[in-house]
DNA sequence: ATACATACAAACAGTCTGTATGTAAATAGG
DNA sequence: CCTATTTACATACAGACTGTTTGTATGTAT
């Protein structure tokens, strides 16, 4: 047993821990105050100001560990995506049709996509603040990445339609994007899962 | 005849004109500057000082039209959705089904969006700047009207499923976009054009 | 124990946004 | 017409923000 004083384990700045550790911890305290304040605010709302002083340090040490402020944003964009994937591999169980896959996984994501703020995040400001290129390349080794794999084994098994994968990732992609932005918005999501259903529809395979 | 020198009709600065009519032309003036900009460098790395260097005037002129540089960009955005209504009106012969309209129209839409920074403007930026809802809209008004009022008609007359016109409108468009947005940046138009084949063929209804 | 690297704070320089004020031209009223 | 008011725009200003630089304390390696 070890009575030296470590309550609150080493939450003392800069004593008692190694520098990588310490990094890490406070890299992880300037994402998740960012995270806050841009879900909140949006990106161009927010300012650096702000986002240290809720971390309870100086701009020194934000830009110690970002290049810039929209280095730190890349990096909340890229922890909410992977945030997002892990939602949906945990909720949505594997189903047995490339048909029941495809919504199972429509609605895993527009569960995610309701935590306040993600839409605003991932959807909004990310292609914006990062351009569109790197906000869907950033997403596509997260979230993306399910849906893509999702399409490459239907494509792959024939249980789909001979399409190229890019486009449709993209556009399913996009499709799922803007009626998760409505459903966290409020709107009725069973409709969106119906105009899912029929679309999905129009790519399976015609039966043989 | 009239020898009156009129050469360059009125280009002298606040002379022999109306106001309303010189308030019209810095207005566009603004405008067209700021498009120029905006669709070169975005939004929030285009500076005031930029946009009215480009115009040939002070940023007095800017802050007197328009409340902030938001409002000037809003403009940008309702101009530039209107030429898009404009050129698919113009480009989108009316087909005989629905199927082919909603085709034609697409074809009709890529091809407008690809006018450069045309995309940044309408999809990234133009959300980001002005809020999701408010850039969908200022949309809804010009380029977004076709699309809804083809579906409106479509499923008026049954050839398309009994679904949510929101829904559907919101799925479709943004499907839409993101081809555009892909198309725009030198992606293969015609897998997109299979894909949305394959999509609609899955919302008509069913022959009876 | 000394030398160097890392983590962060504090101060600085430049730019940007929005506002307030000033001025000339245009319209309105008698 | 001649004057008063409004409109259109320029100029000057205040505050805020971003990214950089410099300084300091702590950790780490030799």
């Amino acid at each position: 047993m070890d009575h030296t004083m470590t309550e609150k384990p080493d939450r003392r700045r800069g004593k008692g821990r190694g520098n990588s550790e310490r990094s890490a911890e406070m890299r992880g305290e300037l994402i998740a105050a960012g995270r806050r304040l841009f879900a909140e605010k949006g990106f161009a709302e927010t300012s650096t100001p702000e986002i240290v002083a809720a971390a309870g340090v100086t701009r020194g040490a934000l830009y110690h560990h970002f290049a810039d402020k929209t280095a730190l944003f890349a990096a909340v964009f890229e922890a909410e995506s992977r945030e997002v994937a892990r939602e949906i591999e945990d909720g949505s169980n594997d189903a047995a049709s490339a048909r029941e896959a495809l919504l199972s996984g429509a609605r895993a994501y527009f569960t995610a996509m309701r935590a306040p703020g993600r839409c605003r995040i991932l959807l909004v400001d990310g292609p914006a603040a990062l351009g569109p290129n790197e906000a869907i390349r950033l997403d596509a080794l997260h979230a993306g990445r399910t849906l893509r794999e999702g399409l490459t084994e239907a494509l792959g098994q024939g249980a789909l339609r001979p399409l190229p994968l890019d486009a449709l990732t993209g556009v399913l992609s996009a499709a799922f994007d803007r009626a998760a932005l409505d459903i966290a918005s409020g709107a009725d999501e069973t409709g969106f899962l119906a105009v899912f259903e029929a679309l999905v529809d129009g790519l399976l395979a015609p039966e043989r």
